[in-house]
DNA sequence: GTTAGTTCCGTACCCATGTACGGAAGCAAG
DNA sequence: CTTGCTTCCGTACATGGGTACGGAACTAAC
């Protein structure tokens, strides 16, 4: 496809990834990147994988989770902890599917308001709140 | 059920909500909660309401919805300002929808890292990486 | 009415997640 | 080699979302 590029410096990388190059500095004193050995003179190189972790990374942050839960899904990448990890993938995966309950049901109390807002007119008890009633 | 209470004090709202009375009062300011009115001397009194309307900014929250697009889906609730009301729904919508998404990729991955993490060991490529390429 | 426990209100502080800044050092082109 | 752009690194500042504090005023029980 596109030019496979394994030597992005930092600031082609950040660009590819959609975040500053300070973000990209930032997420490795947070450990959430490896910091890159030097192969080529003092200036450090990056590549794909990079890329598609810090896309990982910007997603889960839209899901609500913080760069430490973020930086725990990413340690079960390794392979190495399996217990571990399988322990922490079954605990997030709960926590998942009950965000996944909430946003169902706010959806659906979106796609509600969007067809009977202005028909019911006055009626209204917000379906956005006693769809979460129940949590 | 539970008798209920229309005319807690902040107190037991707060309580009651699972919040802190300082996060009660910093809602009020940022809009999120309407400041009652004081029908009992100077103090003032919650009710079922009240709590459901925090509850749902909790919830919300946690679905990485910040404090400032809460108040936006809570406007949708009081019937005014319907055209207004219907477009910003529909927006919401729209997010939700990626948010589901997202979440349903992530989901995927952690069942599958579950499944298959000790048994390929060692080939592992990071599903959850992978997952969320796609963004 | 005194006293103990709340509430009120303002202000100050805290942590997470970045963003900006400034000087040194590297690197590529002319 | 100089000139101009990046990178590196540390530190400082900013913003969102609260938390904590301290004194005055209220309220309930004695």
């Amino acid at each position: 496809m596109e030019n496979h590029p394994e030597n992005l410096t930092i600031g082609a990388f950040a660009l590819a990834a959609g975040v500053s190059v300070e973000t990209i500095r930032f997420y490795q004193r947070k450990g959430l990147l490896p910091e890159p050995d030097r192969s080529y003179g003092s200036i450090r190189r990056y590549g794909e994988s990079d890329v598609a972790r810090v896309k990982f990374v910007k997603s889960a942050k839209r899901m609500g989770f913080s760069l430490d839960e973020v930086a725990g899904l990413l340690k079960l990448e390794d392979g190495t902890h399996c217990d571990e990890a399988r322990v922490l993938a079954e605990q997030k995966l709960i926590d998942v599917r009950a965000k996944l309950g909430d946003l169902h049901r706010i959806e659906l109390a979106l796609t509600h308001l969007i067809e009977d807002c202005c028909a019911s007119h006055g009626t209204i008890t917000c379906p956005m709140i006693s769809a979460l009633q129940a949590r």
